[in-house]
DNA sequence: AAAATAAAATAGTATTACTGTAAAAATTAT
DNA sequence: ATAATTTTTACAGTAATACTATTTTATTTT
């Protein structure tokens, strides 16, 4: 990947960021996690479309669960990294906060920075998948060892800047977590649910659900 | 059971409700699925544990992700009937509204209607691995098929009190999808994932979560 | 009492989720 | 440039999973 994150090291046994076989079985698992879903997802099959050995996946993740934690982990630092890089510039919070609904929305609208992830795909991914990072049985250890950092952060900083539009609203922290669960969801279900949904699944689905977004978000707060 | 629900048909191969070892499968799937997690869960172990056949719970499902997805219809045709029952007597559609995020929250804290299933623990499964029963690859024959029928229904009904509550309000379906899904990962980070969560686990949990629960719709609504 | 159906017992298969070992290839250290 | 080390590949192996099949026994329906 030409950008890199710096993510908890009990991810993964050897960082797949740092070699061409690493980078190809984060590159290849997306498609095919996206192609056959996550269940039927193995390693054997990976390996035998990057042309590499089942054992030489497992060097670099401990099992399927661990690159799944990865990839939805390598997504949520690379949000974190758009909001930063986009409210930078920006003093009046309200403003800071559409810009933070907009990139969280448009993730993968944005020029890709580099070849290897193909974001748009890891988006679906983490719509499709990401609540199987977290739904397991093993959630408290993971916790405890720290394995949800990259959203909690993420979650942390777009509470933050609720806490600056209304520093007396007292669930920042869970408006900013539905905030990030609901756009995943509501898109998931505007494509495959629809009564699920008052979004339109389509041509503007994105820009309408920033809208709703945004509506429900200000709502509250203001 | 003691309280039966008209499931959609291709949800079983023989509806469990109808025989004692159906009721076993229930009962003790319940369980299992708590203890052990949906993923290390195996129709071998409930056999075992239940002193039945394998083949025997194949007679019934058709694989563990149909006997989820009927474990979480179950459920939500059994808030979709509190809330029924709840509302008959109100007119004012504010309180209706208040009742239902109530008796969602507090589905499982009401006397058990029955013996064979445990609710609170029903509900417990449902926060944990309820996700998995329409995060799949099958998603769209399954929806086609009308397998998420119950948890459909149950959305409109609510979504259809937030329209009478404001008529013009344009999202009452994502509004009503984000309250059910809310309310369940909410529950599930104030317990697992704190730091994404507003709430406190203790105590006055459910109270503190219907009030959130209600002031985020109202405000939006109003 | 006979016929039909359900459940239990047992066996079997392909796939999954790994672990182990050894050889070949690539990288790094001297 | 050569040796030492690490990485990757190839191959083998195991216990468990997710089923299917078959036969016997038990239960229910007619």
């Amino acid at each position: 990947m030409d950008i890199k994150f710096d993510l908890n090291k009990s991810l993964f046994n050897r960082d797949p960021q740092e070699t061409p076989l690493g980078k190809k079985i984060i590159e290849n698992s997306i498609l095919l996690i996206d192609k056959i879903g996550f269940e039927a997802f193995t390693f054997k099959k990976l390996a035998v479309i990057i042309g590499s050995a089942e054992k030489s996946i497992y060097r670099y993740f401990e099992n399927k669960h661990m690159l799944l934690l990865f990839l939805t982990s390598w997504y949520w630092e690379w949000v974190h990294y758009l909001i930063d890089v986009n409210i930078r510039n920006l003093d009046d919070p309200k403003k800071k906060l559409k810009m933070a609904i907009i990139n969280l929305v448009n993730a993968t609208s944005e020029n890709p920075m580099n070849k290897q992830i193909n974001e748009k795909l890891l988006h679906q991914v983490v719509i499709k998948e990401g609540g199987k990072a977290y739904h397991i049985i093993e959630i408290d250890e993971e916790n405890t060892a720290g394995l949800f950092q990259s959203y909690k952060i993420l979650v942390k900083v777009v509470a933050d800047i609720m806490a600056e539009v209304n520093p007396k609203f007292p669930y920042c922290t869970s408006l900013s977590s539905n905030l990030f669960e609901m756009a995943n969801n509501q898109i998931y279900f505007a494509e495959h649910l629809p009564r699920l949904s008052s979004l339109k699944s389509g041509k503007n689905q994105n820009e309408d659900l920033i809208k709703m977004l945004y509506l429900f978000t200000s709502k509250i707060l203001y």
